[in-house]
This record gives C-alpha cells, structure tokens and sequence, in this order.
DNA sequence: GCCGCCCGACTTTTT
DNA sequence: GTCGGGCGGC
C-alpha cells in the first residue's frame, strides 16, 4: 500500500528459479518428518525446524488438520512475534483452508493476543477496558519524568532495565529484590514510579501485554478456565525467541493438557539480547514429559556448499537437541571468500559481483541465458550503519536498493502526533496523549499552563482531561488558558463522539480529513519544519495514514483480516500493536541491504555477507569481554547469514577497516575458517592474484644477492 | 541562560 | 556521515 511507500520492506524473492536450476521449490507433499508434525494431535509437540526447511508450511498444513479433525477456527491460535509474520501465517492459511475459516483463526502476535485478553477480562487486573497502549517513545519520556531525569541516555538505560525485568516476569518489588548496585537499584525505583503512573494513566507498555494477561490467567480462575478453553490448540512460531513471560503465558494458556505445537530453531536464537531466552526450549521436555520433538532436517532452500558452511559453522555451538540440515539441490557453486581493502572497496566489489551475474557471468565463468532481478540480491551485514557505503556505491552503479529496518512508518513524528489524539478519544485519562495532543498543534497553551493543570489533577487524582471539566478549574488558572483548555475539551469530545458512530471507508476518511483540517495540521507542519519539501513529505505520510486507518474501517479483505466494518474509534483502539505490514503489492526489483538480525526468515538466490570480521562479527565493543554465551549467539548470526542464501554466497572480509575515526588492521572473522571451505576450490580474486604474483617476485628480488 | 560549535561515537529490534 | 551531548562564549 501506498501508506508504506517509503517505508523499508522486506522482500520476498519472486516465486520462479532465476537461474536455470530444474528444481521443484515447494514438493506437492509433505515429507515424512513434516507428516509427522503435522499428524500429531493429541499432545505437546516441538518441532526443530532447520533453515528453510518448510516451517510455515508445517504450521499452515497443521492448522488445516486440526479443522479436519473438528476444531472450530476460533479454537486455534497461532502466534508469532512479528505482525508480519501473522500477516503471511495467515495469507498462506487463507490458500489451504479457504478465507472462510481463515478468517475465524487467531493467527496474531503475542501482543495483539495480549490486547485481545485485556480488552475483554482488563477489569479483572485492574484495567479499564479503553486502556492505552504506550510505545517506547511514550515509555521513555514516562521514565524521564518519573525518575525526574532529563540525561536521556540515563533514561534510556533504565528503560532496558526495566523491559528486561518485565520480560523476566519481575515487578517492581522483585527487581529491587535482584538489583546489584547502585544503578540498579535507582532503576527499580524509577520502574516502581513507572509502574504507578500506567496505573493511573490506564496503559500499559508492550511488555505488560504479556505480563496483564499472565497474571489474569494466574490469579482468576474463572478466566484461566475460559481462555483455555477458548483455544483448543496453540500453535507457537519462532519459538526460540520467547521470553520467559511469553513461556509462561503459553504454558498458562494450554494448561495441563498441553495441546500446542511449538515451532522454532535453536540455532537461530538470535534474541537474546532482549530478553529471549533458550532455556524455554531446554525447559520444554521438562515441562512436559510427553513432549515429541521432530526435526526437520531436509532443506529445500540453499545447495550444498553453501548448507555445509552453515552446518560447519554452528558445529562450534553445544547442541541443544541433536540436528543437520541437508538438501538433495546439489552441490551448486561454492562460497566465495573475498578479501576487500576498505568498506569501499568491499561495496565496489559487491556492486561488480551483481552487476556481472546479472549480466549472465556464473562463478564458473560460463555463462547462462536468464537474466537475474536486482530482487534477487541481498548485501547482508552486523550494523545499521555499514549500510551508507552500499548504498552510496549502488546510487553510483545506479542500482535500486532499499534498506531493511530503517524508522517504521508509525515512529514519524507527524503520525504519532495524530495517534496521540486517536488514543486519548479512546482513552480520556490517557495522559501522555492529552500532552502531546494539547500541544499539537500548538494552541496557546504552553507548560504553564500544563505544569498548573497537572498541579490542579494530581490531588484530585483525576487525569488532566477530566480535570478541563472540573468547575473549580477557573479559580485555579488565568481564564484564557481556562478558554483555550476548554475548546481543546471540546473538540476531542466533537471527534469522539463522531469516532464512535462513522464507519465504513469513505465516511471515515470524510470524517478524519475534516478534523485535520479542523486543528490545522497541515499548516502546523509548514510551521514547524523550515524545509518546504518536508513539509509537503510529511503531509502526505498524513494523508497514506489517513488512507489507511479509513480502509481499516471499511473492513478491506486486504488489511490483515478485519473483515467487518469498524467504526473509526475502534480502529483507534487497535492501533498501536498494528506495526505496519508490508504490501506485497508495491513489491519492486531492488537490492536488499538488511542486518542479520534483520534477515532472519527471510531468503535471496545471492547472498552476500559483507565485513566478516574479528570485532564486527562477532561483534565485540571497546571493553567487554566476550562471554561464551555471547561468542554462541554470535555464532548463531553467522549460521543465520550463511543459511539466507540460496544458490551462491558471497563472505567478503576487509583488510583495514575503520574505526570510529581512525583505521586498523581487519582481521578475517573466526567463523570464516569454521566454515570449513575448501580451499582449493575457492576461486582466486583478480586482485589477489596479481598481489601474489607481485609478492612472489618481491620475494625473489629481496633473495637475489647484490640487487638490493 | 541560551545558542552554537565541536568532538566523539557509532550492535542487533519487535511490539 | 550524522546525531547528540557538552562546553564555551555571548
């Protein structure tokens, strides 16, 4: 859609082989292990998958089996962790069982199941239904002020904290219990702060949508036997990403029975960083001794070579559970090693090595007839920022490209502006909205005037826009700013009220344009930014978003399952845990530069993985000290890097690399020689070679006596 | 007190 | 190459 034109997007490689390779992509069945997985009704399943090795394909299969064998499709849930990965999950669930059935299945994030048991059982955790969905940045300035601090790396520190806390299932209580000195002990404090305010606030941050429904499921009975009984059987993608919130969420869900699938990769536990954490799979045969684990092992994805680097790679880990990819693709060509002088050189080399098998040269020098898309190409690397010199080298050769995990769509300052008005029509005491929507567009009312507002609310314990109401808030405050806080009143009140009753595409979008108009945003934009082209950006960001959300009401097939009309305030309640989706339809023929992380799940004929090198991957920063479990993690990366690639893979390493301002010496990634390559095949860079010879006759000169 | 300049750093990311 | 913080000067 057109909302996310300039959004990155993940892209999905065209269906056809791009080089003439006769090979059936997806067999018609499915393979024995994959049977088997998807055959097992009747208790707890794990299923190991491997890279490309058809997981999806297992969950969606299994979900029609499990309607075959007379569940409703309300009793399944499928969950993921990304709205992506829903969106897919169901698209390919919609093609096997039918969009009638499709529809009724709660394929959807952790989070948005979080908001869907809130929504109905809140009260029971101390939750108005219209609570608040708060976002990082929400988050953050909640903790700079609770923590009366204005030093925002300081805060951002304590927001980690306090998210992996919360993602370890502790309150405020417990992390102070656990806290080791004095820093974490000022955090606990803050996160007790915090926690208060959401409180009186209604909201909650994303990790709460997993804690709230926990603990609802923890201490009421009624409301565990309920939900159980709702979904008959769980299905868990990427499972090796949960936290230990999630884990319990999903042990609480299926209760003793233990009905659930659990699909994932131990090898591909890249997460931990935040909070994920693979115990849950050590502990999941624990847990439930009836457990079957299947492996599957059969990759359908890359050639031999390549499949045998990544197998000899994460050898170098401990196993959890026993498992090795193959694949019956053939041998295909090997990996190549790349040696490059800078990041500069690096990119030159990557744009050459596109642009030559693109113009037909294989690495075996012959050629072959097909002609390969830009799509079919991904420069893959461990940080955001080595993507600026791709980029500049592929604007030179006049390559499209685009670059994954850059600023979603909804982090805009513009739309979060008009997502703060939407949250507090649905929620009036959403406070952090009221501040930001008060002030946005500016309307005369400035931090005295706030700073006397939230002196009048805090011992009435009202929320600030309750408090516009109170009849003795005209003693309080000069009368203009009494005025003006009223007509802000009002107006919300106008938006709510007609947010509540319009529904369907066109009234919608009537009914939004008119109130952007009515506060003036447009014009606000113009004022605030002092680039006329930016402004205009923006404003367009405005009008995609208003596109959107109206398209959601109308209930279009294509908007990620909301099949039914919704009013306007409906869709405003939903809409901080609807991360954008991708649109398949403005898919285009570009080069993908992504993080590992990034990459993760996705696949392109020809990979490239840029900058292998001792302190970028594994990445090691000035002072600390690589432990074994982040050497693992590490490992698992490059294990997820090789295994992106499908026919040819590409490791380049630099020779000097810089560092913050100044060069140093590149050394060569450790992991590069776990790959286990062999040499003899490696095919030798032009460059190299004349090097070789250049110091094979310096040798010589330096030898020959009476010449020096 | 505010503004402007300079210097340093610069993982990974979802909801 | 850019962003943010800190310091210095006005």
């Amino acid at each position: 859609m057109a909302l996310l034109a300039n959004r990155p997007l993940a892209i999905i490689p065209a269906p056809e082989a791009p080089m003439n390779r006769p090979e059936p992509r997806a067999p018609a069945s499915l393979n024995n292990a994959q049977m088997r997985a998807v055959h097992h009704l009747d208790g707890p399943c794990l299923v190991l998958a491997g890279a490309g090795s058809g997981k999806t394909r297992v969950i969606v299969h299994k979900i029609a089996r499990l309607l075959q064998h007379g569940l409703g499709p309300k009793q399944i849930a499928a969950l993921t962790f990304t709205n992506k990965a829903a969106q897919e999950m169901r698209e390919r669930a919609k093609a096997l069982v039918g969009p009638r059935a499709a529809k009724d299945l709660a394929v959807s994030t952790f989070h948005s199941l979080g908001v869907r048991m809130l929504r109905a059982d809140g009260t029971r955790v101390g939750l108005k239904p219209n609570f608040s969905i708060l976002d990082s940045d929400d988050v953050l300035a909640l903790i700079r002020d609770a923590g009366g601090c204005s030093d925002n790396a300081l805060a951002r520190r304590w927001q980690w904290a306090i998210s992996l806390w919360k993602n370890q299932g502790l309150d405020a209580d417990a992390a102070e219990a656990t806290a080791t000195g004095d820093d974490q002990r000022v955090a606990a404090r803050v996160m007790r702060r915090v926690q208060e305010r959401l409180q009186a606030y209604q909201a909650v941050d994303f990790d709460d949508l997993i804690q709230l429904p926990l603990l609802l499921l923890q201490r009421d009975a009624e409301a565990r036997a309920r939900w159980q009984a709702q979904f008959q059987h769980i299905l868990v993608d990427e499972v090796q990403d949960t936290n230990a919130v999630q884990y319990a969420l999903l042990k609480a869900l299926t209760g003793e029975r233990g009905l659930f699938t659990a699909v994932g990769d131990d090898d591909q536990s890249i997460y931990g960083w935040r909070g994920a954490t693979i115990d849950n799979l050590k502990q999941l045969p624990l847990d439930y001794p009836a457990l079957s684990v299947i492996a599957l092992e059969q990759n359908y994805r890359s050639t031999g070579h390549i499949l045998r680097a990544a197998n000899a790679v994460i050898a170098g880990n401990p196993k959890l559970f026993e498992k090795k990819l193959w694949s019956d693709l053939g041998d295909g060509d090997p990996v190549r090693l790349i040696e490059c002088d800078s990041e500069e050189h690096e990119a030159e080399r990557a744009v050459a090595r596109i642009q030559s098998l693109r113009a037909g040269q294989t690495d075996g020098g012959s050629t072959s007839g097909s002609t390969l898309r830009f799509a079919d190409f991904a420069v893959l690397y461990r940080a955001n920022h080595q993507a600026r010199v791709f980029e500049q080298k592929l604007r030179a050769a006049q390559i499209p490209y685009k670059v994954s995990g850059g600023q979603s769509f909804f982090d805009r300052a513009e739309i979060k502006d008009l997502c703060a008005w939407l949250r507090l029509i649905v929620n009036n005491d959403d406070d952090p909205a009221f501040l930001r929507a008060v002030t946005t567009p500016k309307r005369g009312i400035g931090h005295q005037t706030l700073a006397a507002l939230g002196e009048f609310a805090a011992p009435r314990k009202t929320s600030l826009f309750d408090a516009l109401f109170a009849p003795s808030l005209a003693a309080a405050l000069k009368g203009k700013a009494v005025d003006a806080l009223h007509e802000f009143g009002r107006d919300v009140h106008t938006l709510q009220e007609r947010a509540t009753h319009t529904t369907g595409t066109e009234d919608a979008k009537a009914l939004l344009l008119d109130w952007l108009s009515d506060i003036r945003y447009e014009q606000h934009l113009h004022d605030g930014e002092d680039s006329q082209k930016l402004a205009e950006a923006r404003w367009r960001n405005v009008l995609d978003f208003i596109d959107w959300m109206a398209r959601r009401c109308g209930g279009d097939e294509d908007t990620g399952g909301a099949a039914q009309r919704q009013s306007v305030l409906q869709v405003a309640q939903t809409i901080s845990v609807i991360i954008s989706l991708a649109d398949r339809g403005d898919e285009q023929d570009v080069v993908t530069l992504s993080t590992l992380h990034a990459a993760k799940g996705l696949e392109w004929p020809h990979v490239m993985l840029a900058s292998v090198n001792e302190g970028l991957l594994p990445f090691r920063s000035g002072d600390d000290d690589m432990t074994a479990e982040r050497l693992q993690e590490e490992r698992r990366l490059m294990y997820v890097g090789i295994t992106r690639a499908r026919y040819t893979l590409c490791v380049s390493t630099l020779k000097r690399r810089k560092k913050g301002r100044d060069t140093v010496i590149g050394v060569p990634s450790r992991f590069i020689g776990e790959m286990k390559l062999d040499e003899a095949k490696l095919q030798e860079d032009p460059r190299a070679r004349l090097k070789k010879l250049r110091d094979a006759m310096a040798a010589k000169v330096a030898a020959a006596p009476g010449l020096r």
